[in-house]
This record gives structure tokens, sequence and C-alpha cells, in this order.
RNA sequence: GCGCCCGUAGCUCAGCUGGAUAGAGCACCAGCCUCCGGAGCUGGGUGUCAGAGGUUCAAAUCCUCUCGGGCGCGCCA
């Protein structure tokens, strides 16, 4: 079991013998920064003052009193300041987790906290009409890392990409792109009102083969269009997914609306099922469904008028089909600008038999490039947008992807393009990298002075230095943080975390030469820098970012 | 207008379920290599936590209102 788990029990019981009656939920351990306040923290007596009517200082001794605690695990017990019971570890336990790093390597920090439950995250889905934006890098970003943290974490996640390459917004496509093939050949096309003007599909259009394009411009308009449409989508497609490949990010599975339509229509059985729900009605010739009955603010149209579906009634079809395939419970992370959709198709997956829960959708907010401390436009005139791909030339894809991880999902970001092409120690990206690349070559220098890890690691015993200890107890507290980013399903705690691993071995490393002339002793640390290795190697993985070991 | 998110140091942000003296990085200044990677380390100081009330032993955190910013409110996706 975890140590705060442990801990937690443990003053839950002697809670219980002083008499002090306290639910267990509102017990809270916490890992103070600052060393003073122990290796752990925990406000039993404050919570539990209220209702005893007790001084919170005088329970907290009672507590005390009455705990049972290991002392090869917790040395020390004490309370502080206005009742808090702070624990400090036993050297002999943090010798022991450092030995068990070393011996555990990357499955150090792996739990089973998910209880392998099915879990499928479906991230950036991006209409296929464009190349990928900021905020869908940004998403990819967060949903590879997501999907990493949740496999550590005991879970059997997936990735899926949703393609939407059926609907309206194809038809567009279409006719923009055969304007471009039109002005190709010289003629003179109007281009869609409501195209997609980007200089994108001019290349596209490029790259038709003549013969075949004039084929299609021979066809009636209603086959012209979606035989246009068809080659921009397979196209744009194909460059989604090598942006993505480059920038490492994997999918499991791409799956295609179109798909919903095929064979027996998923999306109208969904539809049927609505409506023998009791949920849908008819109005002005549209099919309704009934969401204000679930807390949306309007009700929201399943059918048109004109008989075809809309791209709600094809995600309500999309997740009963993600559904059918066994998901315990599926993460969609949409764009800020989808948030009014969540509410309705909640309310859907409800109506459609899904728990309360099953669906939880993360909006992963706006990011901002901010250049030189001034921002820069993201949207060109004439449709040009800065996307992924031009980002990951710019930066290169560690910065880009540990930049979009170091702030909260939820919240905006600002990037900043000036740090993030830095390679110096002010980039963070680097400072961590750093720190590990700077053990892989220490690690080879102790080998060529004669100094490797040792078969016993007992002599871990030996560290006893400040910035040894310190170092120690940051190490420790890894795989919990992986259970809470699971739990938060947020990164960014791993990114900070990372950042200050770093810097705890940077002082130790100052202070504490490793290859020296007492033999246990360099080995010893050797053991202590290979553990950091370790963990700040698992951090990046996670993070989805390279440790190299030459910098 | 209605709804959601946000407002913490000069800048970008942490602050976990309400807890201890509100913390980092950047920027700025001054130091530290005869020694394993100086892409490093050590010092130096800044806050009406947007504002006002309220709840609490305890509020940046919870509640209400005000101000300021972002986004949404389509038979588009």
């Amino acid at each position: 079991m975890e140590s705060s788990e442990l801990v937690r029990d443990a003053l839950a019981a002697a809670a219980a013998a002083a008499g002090v009656p306290v639910a267990r939920d509102d017990v809270m351990i916490e890992r103070p920064d600052d060393p003073a306040h122990g290796d752990l923290s925990c406000n039993i007596a404050l919570v539990a003052a209220k209702a005893a009517k007790r001084n919170p200082r005088e329970l907290a001794t009672a507590i005390i009193e009455r705990l049972s605690l290991d002392p090869a695990f917790v040395e020390r017990v004490e309370t502080a300041g206005p009742g808090f019971i702070n624990l400090t570890f036993a050297h002999a336990h943090l010798v022991r987790e450092v030995r068990e790093i070393v011996r555990l390597g990357s499955s150090y920090g792996s739990s089973g906290a998910g209880a392998g439950r099915k879990l499928q995250v479906e991230f950036v889905s991006a209409n296929p009409t464009g190349p990928l934006v900021i905020v869908s890098a940004r998403a990819a970003a967060v949903g590879a890392a997501l999907v990493n943290i949740f496999r550590k974490a005991g879970y059997d996640a997936e990735a899926e990409y949703y393609v939407n390459d059926a609907g309206s917004q194809v038809a567009k496509l279409g006719a923009s792109t055969l304007a471009r093939f039109r002005q190709r050949l010289g003629e003179e096309a109007a281009f869609p009102e409501d195209g997609y003007p980007g200089e994108y599909l001019i290349e596209i259009a490029g790259e038709i083969a003549e013969p075949e394009g004039r084929a299609w411009l021979a066809l009636p308009p209603a086959e012209a269009v979606p035989a246009f449409g068809r080659f921009a989508l397979e196209r744009i497609i194909g460059r989604i997914k090598t942006d993505l490949e480059r920038f490492g990010v994997k999918f499991d599975r791409f799956f295609h609306e179109s798909e919903l339509y095929a064979g027996g229509g998923e999306i109208w059985k969904t539809l049927e099922e609505l409506e023998a729900a009791g949920t849908v009605y008819e109005e002005e010739g549209a099919r309704w469904f009934r969401s204000t009955d679930l807390g949306d603010e309007k009700d929201r149209v399943l059918v048109r008028s004109d008989g075809s579906p809309t791209y709600f009634l094809a995600d309500a079809a999309y997740h009963r089909n993600k559904r059918a395939r066994g998901f315990d419970q599926v993460v969609d992370l949409w764009g800020p600008d989808h948030h009014g959709h969540i509410k309705r198709l909640v309310s859907a997956t409800r109506v459609l038999g899904a728990p309360a829960g099953w669906l939880e959708v993360i909006i992963v907010q706006w990011v901002r490039l901010v250049e030189d401390g001034a921002v820069v436009s993201m949207s060109k005139r004439g449709g040009e947008f800065v996307t992924l791909g031009d980002l990951v030339d710019d930066v290169g894809v560690d910065a880009a992807k540990f930049f979009f991880l170091m702030r909260k999902t939820s919240a905006h970001l600002d990037f900043n393009l000036t740090l993030a092409r830095k390679e110096s120690d002010e980039n963070p990206v680097y400072y961590v990298q750093y720190a590990h690349a700077r053990i892989s070559s220490v690690t080879a220098f102790a080998r060529g002075e004669g100094v490797a890890f040792p078969e016993d690691t007992s002599c871990v015993e030996r560290l006893r230095e400040t910035e040894e200890r310190d170092l120690m107890r940051r190490l420790v507290v890894f795989p919990e943080l992986v259970r809470v980013a699971a739990r938060t399903r947020d990164p960014h705690i791993l990114t900070t975390y990372a950042q200050q691993l770093a810097a705890a071995f940077h002082k130790f490393y100052h202070v504490c030469r490793i290859v020296s002339n007492d033999r246990s002793l360099s080995e010893a640390r050797l053991l202590l820098a290979e553990a950091t290795r370790v963990v700040l190697a698992e951090s990046l993985r996670l993070l989805g970012v390279s440790a190299p070991e030459k910098m």
C-alpha cells in the first residue's frame, strides 16, 4: 500500500481509539514542499476539532499518543501550527524506496488503480477540412499524455480520433476544391462564399490529375462536388496523420463518421432508440430531441426538415457505438468552441442507457502564441493558420509538447515561442532533459573510473546529506502523482514535478560529488542518480517528451 | 440578454479535498569551475491573491454581488 494510505489508516485508527470521530474522506494527507513540515502532513485534528468541540492541538496530541507506526517507516511524528500532524519518513524507508526504484526501473509508479477498466480517450477529432491548428496540437499533446498516464495507472486505455467525413462540410470542401481546380485550369471560377479559403486547397487541387479532374467536372454537380470532396478529404486526412506522426502522437483507431451511415445505419437505429424513449418530437418538419428535460437550454434538432441528420445525431450514434464497443468510460477532449454541446450529448448518452459519468468531456482551452512579448495572429488573411506542422518546424516536438502540458488543460495557455525556441537553461524542457543527460553522462564517466551499479544495493544506506534526502523524498512521490494525474485527468502536474525533480537533482549533484575515493559512497550516489534518471525518464515518457542521453 | 470559464509578483503561471510564513520560472543584479556536462549552482525582492460583503477556528480556495477578460447561445461542424 502507498505510504500516505498507510498513514491515513493509522491516523484514523488512532483517532478512533482516542474517541475522536472523523470521516476517513475528510482526512487529508499532504506532501509539504517545505521539509520543515515533514514528509507527510495531516489535518485530521483540525477537521475533528469542530465536531469534538476541542482544541485541535490537544486532539493532535491525543491522536499521536495512540498512533502506531513502524519506526522503520516513520521516525518522527509531531504537532505543528494550528494542529497539523507532521510525519517524517525514517531514513530506512527512503533507502528502501530508492533501492526499489532501481530494481523496478520503468515500472516504478505503475499501479492497478484503474483495475483494468476499459477507457477510451477521444481527442483531436478535428474536421478534416484543413490542417491541424494550434488548439488541436494542444489536444494531441494532452490526449496522448492522458492515455499514457491511464495505462500506467492500470487502465486499459485507447486513443481514438473521430473523423467527420460525412455531412455538409464535406460538400463545402468539395465545392471549394472544385473551384480551385477550375481556377487552376485558368477558368473564371467564383470561390464559394462559405468555402475554405486556405492555400492548402490550391495545393491539393494541384495534385489532382488533370484528365481525372476534367472527368469529374463533366459530371452533374450532384456528383462532381462529392468527387472533389472525397479527393480533398483523403489528402487532408493524410496530411493530418503525417503531422500527428511527426508529433509522436499515436491513435489506436481512426473512427470515420461515414461508418455510422454504412450497413444498417447506426444513425437511424440511434434515432429509433431515442424515439422509443419518448424524447423525440416533430416540429416544423424537423425531429427534435427534448434535451431541455435533461437540463439543456433548448431542444436540439436531430433530423432536419430536409431529412438529413445533424452532426448532433451522428455524435449521439457515435457514442452509442462506443458503448457497444464495451468501454466502461469515455473521455472526450473538445475545443472550447464546443462547450455548449456537452449537455445535449451527455443527455443523449443517458437516454441511450449510459450510466451517469460514463461520458466525460474535457474542454481543452485556447492557446495564444506569443512571440517577443506580442500575441501572434493565428488567422492571417486568406485563411492561413499557424498549424501543428509549422509549430513543430519552429520549436521542435519536445518543446511543443512540454509547453502544451505546462498548464492546466482547462486554462488558457500563452505559448511563449521565444522561450520555447531557446536551447538554454531558461527553457524548462531543456532544463529537465539536461538533468537526464547529465546523469547518463556521469554514469558513463563513473564506469570509466571503475564505479558501476553494485549487485548489493545496501550501500544506499550511506546517503545522509540534506541534498540526498531532499532528492529521495521527491522521488518517492512519483507513484502517487501518477494516480493523481489519472484521477484529475490532467497531465500538467507531471510537468511541474519533472522540473522540481530536475532541480533537486542539480542541487544534489552540485553539493555531493558522485565519483570519489570512497567506493561504497560513490556506488550509493550512483544508485541515487540512477533512481532519479528512472523517474525523470518515466515522467518525460508519460508526457510524450524524449529523455536524451546526450544533448 | 442568458449560460460557462477565468482574474495570484513587472511577465507566464503553481497553489492538490478550505489549512501553517501565498510559491516557481522568466526578467534584473551579484557571486561560484585546478573537480563527474556551467544547458548547472548559490544569494538578492517584489504581492490591496481584481473589488466588496458573507460562511468558517481557518478563505487565493466555498457563497453572493460588482468590475474586467475569454467563449458559447444555428435545422453549421
